[in-house]
DNA sequence: AAATGCAGTTAAATCGATTTATCAGCCCGT
DNA sequence: ACGGGCTGATAAATCGATTTAACTGCATTT
């Protein structure tokens, strides 16, 4: 029993073709399909569970009802958590992600915005690594609905839903200096892209205000967590003058986490740890660590809302949006207890 | 500019596009094209950079080179590592991954199976939840290359990726009984899946070996936490007498800590901790909690192996296969420097 | 009576590839 | 001089839908 095509519905029915695709989709009132036919094949449809093949109907029709998800890498807690979210949403909305880590490689991501643009992705939602500007450009001149998230590209025009780095970074580190704390370090992973740099705006606006001196350390990201732990280490172990460190990411601020116990020191009285991107290892953490929590529901929502919206209407004229959301700043145990 | 088709290709060289098609698939030989006509073509393909549009391709070939991966729950950290790997290997061989998230839902899972199928994915690897044998069955009667894996379907004939739940599960139990605890809990989701079903009959094992009385929790999945929060510590709340307990997943497992540390709880002191599945949290909690780590990459190394040994190999003789893997128990700090 | 309009339906073109079947020469042997 | 066997290439069918353009009656205008 081979799967059936459209025309052996016709051909069943005695029917064109033509007739069957107009009604199947609910274009029969427009073309003047009398009710009864159309009942008929509504019914016979319905009995023999015929679907359309989606290849053909996307060659025909060029939309494909698959959405390109392009995150810096799934197995990030951040990230992961997103895409859940986006899934659902646009699995409600009819359309099926297909997606992939770009790992922050521009290369990568060229390679994979070609195969997405190869399966004909009706759009892209995209958490952009630096360089990538022209393909993205490129994207958006074939009139593709692009949305960015986590960050942007200055360069480039286009719709982006981020939160509010500088300030939340700001007010972190500010956080910090009321607690009393003076050699406030921050580590993160080196990195060109917006919402870095914006992070370590506001640790530096907020380290000026009050005269203190900034120590910023990059870590180059790797695959290999060893990588990313010994640089940390090292450099822990160079400025035993620190009474606090401000992690740029979940995932420095985890091997940072790391690093402080592998060398036993003592949080926060030998050293106060802050970190962007709240999850379940700093709410667990002895003692629990204060962390910026993004929004990661309202950003789902709000990149998937950007899109539909990009999808549904063909007009070309909206200018695009940029989306900024406030981040929650989670108080936790070590700092609050602690008076210095 | 359009983008160009095999057509324009074919005009443009004043050469039938059938001969422009036979030497894109490297048919060339077989079909004794002239060298000379062969390296124009290629030449002037390379030059104006032709993709062939592989909707078109999908549809005349039936194959789609997109592989279905349905996870449990893609913000789960252990489904999300095993996804990037396998997102990995599989880019490496020309697949694209179409993923999604079941939730354990049967219904859900099913429709998502339909909408895999579709779309004409080339095959499926799936951690299938209960109740989807029929599904499956029938993707197998219709020559699809399926590979399961967490767990199995015991009444249905297919390949399978799985760890030794059974033994993991009696070994970290007869740890803890070795360490001298004898009251201790299984907690864990409800679920009649194959791994679950092993990872209690490995608790029960090494408990009725001992002659302890077995306490087994079964809280209900829900995708809020506070759902899963809650039974938990009614039930800690409940048996003070309790000297450990086990976790049966990593998402319990976390839970059970928020419980521990929300209702003040002592680690090991007042009470020991052994869960399945390692990860970061287990590995920052203080003390560190010993768990039982799943070979991530072994699994994703064989899930993908076997899929595209399936996928090559059209031939439908081949019995289908079980992998079982062996897990690494990682002891850590709370049990091993205590003696009771 | 020819023209127009409309309701109801469909034949045929199209999307962009792959694949089957065939064809035009040319050489060879008998 | 004619069938057979190569070589090198292609025309046409096919995959399964959508969409355009047209066609058949019948009623209504002009």
């Amino acid at each position: 029993m081979k799967k059936l095509s459209i025309v052996d519905i016709a051909n069943h029915l005695n029917v064109s073709k033509t007739t069957i695709s107009f009604i199947l989709n609910g274009r029969a009132e427009e073309k003047r399909i009398g009710k009864e036919l159309v009942e008929r094949v509504q019914k016979f449809v319905e009995e023999v569970g015929y679907k359309p093949n989606s290849l053909a109907k996307s060659l025909r029709t060029g939309k494909s009802n698959i959405i390109g998800l392009m995150v810096e890498d799934i197995s990030n807690p951040f990230f992961s958590a997103i895409a859940r979210l986006i899934e659902d949403r646009a699995y409600k909305n009819g359309y099926k992600i297909i997606y992939c880590s770009t790992d922050n490689d521009t290369l990568k991501t060229r390679e994979l915005i070609n195969m997405f643009r190869d399966r004909h992705v009706d759009g892209y939602i995209i958490a952009p690594p630096k360089g990538i500007e022209d393909d993205i450009r490129s994207l958006l001149k074939d009139g593709m609905p692009v949305v960015l998230f986590d960050r942007h590209l200055p360069n480039v025009s286009t719709d982006f839903v981020e939160i509010d780095n500088l300030f939340s970074s700001y007010n972190a580190t500010k956080h910090l200096i009321q607690q009393g704390y003076k050699d406030i370090a921050f580590i993160t992973f080196a990195s060109g892209q917006t919402q870095m740099q914006a992070r370590l705006q506001g640790y530096h606006n907020a380290l000026n205000e009050s005269g203190y001196k900034p120590v910023v350390e990059e870590i180059v990201f790797n695959q290999n967590e060893d990588l990313i732990i010994a640089p940390i280490t090292n450099f822990l172990k160079k400025n035993k003058k620190l009474d606090a460190v401000f992690f740029g990411t979940n995932h420095v601020g985890t091997c940072g986490l790391k690093v402080i116990n592998s060398l036993g020191i003592k949080v926060p009285s030998d050293l106060a740890v802050v970190s962007f991107d709240d999850y379940d290892v700093f709410k667990l953490f002895s003692p629990p660590v204060t962390a910026i929590a993004q929004p990661i529901e309202a950003i789902a929502d709000s990149v998937i809302t950007v899109l539909l919206n990009k999808l549904n209407t063909s007009s070309q004229h909206i200018s695009s949006q940029s989306i900024i959301l406030k981040t929650d700043f989670n108080i936790r145990g070590s700092s609050k207890t602690t008076t210095r």
